[in-house]
RNA sequence: GGGGGAAUUCCCGAGUGGCCAAAGGGGACAGACUGUAAAUCUGCUGGCAAUGCCUUCGGUGGUUCGAAUCCACCUUCCCCCA
């Protein structure tokens, strides 16, 4: 078995995969490469838990700082832009660390899918179709999808809009059904050979204690103020950044609609949610190797544990 | 001291004699996830040898074929008069 090309180093928030990669890069001579839906955006440093200036002077960060807070970034964009960050590494010999808690963007850049359909930007057709859905309704636009897809709607829910939006959406674009796409692209031989790690703790009350900490030193070190001064430079509250996990909350906040230890114990909640959702979604990666911290991390253990992997 | 009101399953909160293990919401838990993914969507939430049985609606005791629902007393809380 050949030493995998790179190093995923993801996990639930506040697991300290950040700390990880950088001593990893620093042992294998290695970059890290964010994969964090939330980090790519400017300014938002202190609620997305970016890599401190200091951090990122030790080790080159790509994948971070990447869009402005307005834009709407999109996984397609993110493996196009980190799919040309990975090869320009891989060709200069150094393994690339990707880090982040973003399931859906760490595989699909490491299984190499496309994404059919639309230009970046065209939003025209996807408006047109959620208004009809918004209109007729989901069993409505279910029973339209179930004409050239039946595979596809009967596993989606009539209240799952987006998802059905979607699929009508790729077969009006490209022709093809996205039951055939997905077969397609899963098809696919994976892009790169990775080693996954999964940082997490042994016990869930731990993670969530440690979550309800990490959001109450955010609060300490500027995050009202740096939402603020988001809306201040004139960003919508609606626009895809503003949906980040302590920005929607703080901004309900700002606005006086909650006081702010509301608004703190609501991120808290969201955050230990999120986080949640995340142990669903690396659950169930097969090929995943799970470091479970006890009451705290130990990372020099863990360190000498994925050397290890990483080399056998 | 007198008068009135309230106590419901983790929380809030419906429920005024059988259709009630008890609406709805929240939370928790579980899951899904192929161009918004820190987003979005779903399921589930008393116990069990479980198409039925057991325990539960502040406590105790009644009425009734049958009570979360009616009566009595007790406890706690709230409001009004003093």
């Amino acid at each position: 078995m050949s030493t995998p090309q790179l190093i995923v180093v993801s996990g639930p928030t506040a697991t300290g995969k950040t700390r990880l990669s950088i001593s990893l890069a620093k042992a294998l001579g290695g970059e890290i490469v964010s994969a964090d839906s939330m980090q790519v955006y400017r300014r938002m440093d202190i609620g997305t838990a970016k890599a401190t200036a200091a951090e990122r002077a030790q080790v080159p960060h790509h994948m971070i700082d990447v869009c402005e807070p307005w834009e709407d970034y999109s996984v397609s964009r993110y493996v196009q832009e980190a799919a040309a960050v990975c090869d320009a590494l891989l060709a200069a010999g150094k393994t690339p660390i990707l880090t982040g808690g973003t399931g859906l963007y760490i595989d699909s850049l490491l299984s190499g899918r496309d994404f059919a359909g639309r230009e970046e930007g065209d939003e025209s057709l996807r408006r047109q179709l959620s208004e009809d859905y918004d209109r007729l309704g989901g069993e409505a636009m279910l029973a339209t999808l179930r004409r050239f897809d039946p595979e596809r709607a009967d596993k989606l829910h009539p209240a799952d809009k987006r998802r059905i939006v979607r699929a009508i959406e790729v077969y009006r674009l490209s022709g093809k059904t996205i039951s055939q796409h997905d077969a397609e692209t899963r098809a696919l031989p994976p892009r790169y050979t990775a080693l996954r790690l999964v940082l997490s703790y042994r016990d869930r009350a731990d993670l969530y204690a440690r979550i309800d900490r990490r959001v109450e030193e955010m609060a300490e070190e500027g995050l009202f103020e740096e939402v603020e001064a988001l809306l201040r430079e004139g960003l919508s509250a609606d626009c895809t950044a503003m949906q980040a996990i302590g920005y929607k909350e703080a901004v309900l906040a700002l606005r006086g609609e909650m006081r702010r230890e509301e608004a703190l114990a609501l991120i808290q909640q969201n955050s230990r949610r999120y986080a949640k959702r995340q142990l669903t979604w690396f659950g169930r990666e097969e090929s995943a190797h799970w470091i479970r911290w006890e009451k705290e991390p130990d990372f020099d253990a863990a360190l000498q544990r994925a050397l290890g992997l990483f080399s056998t």
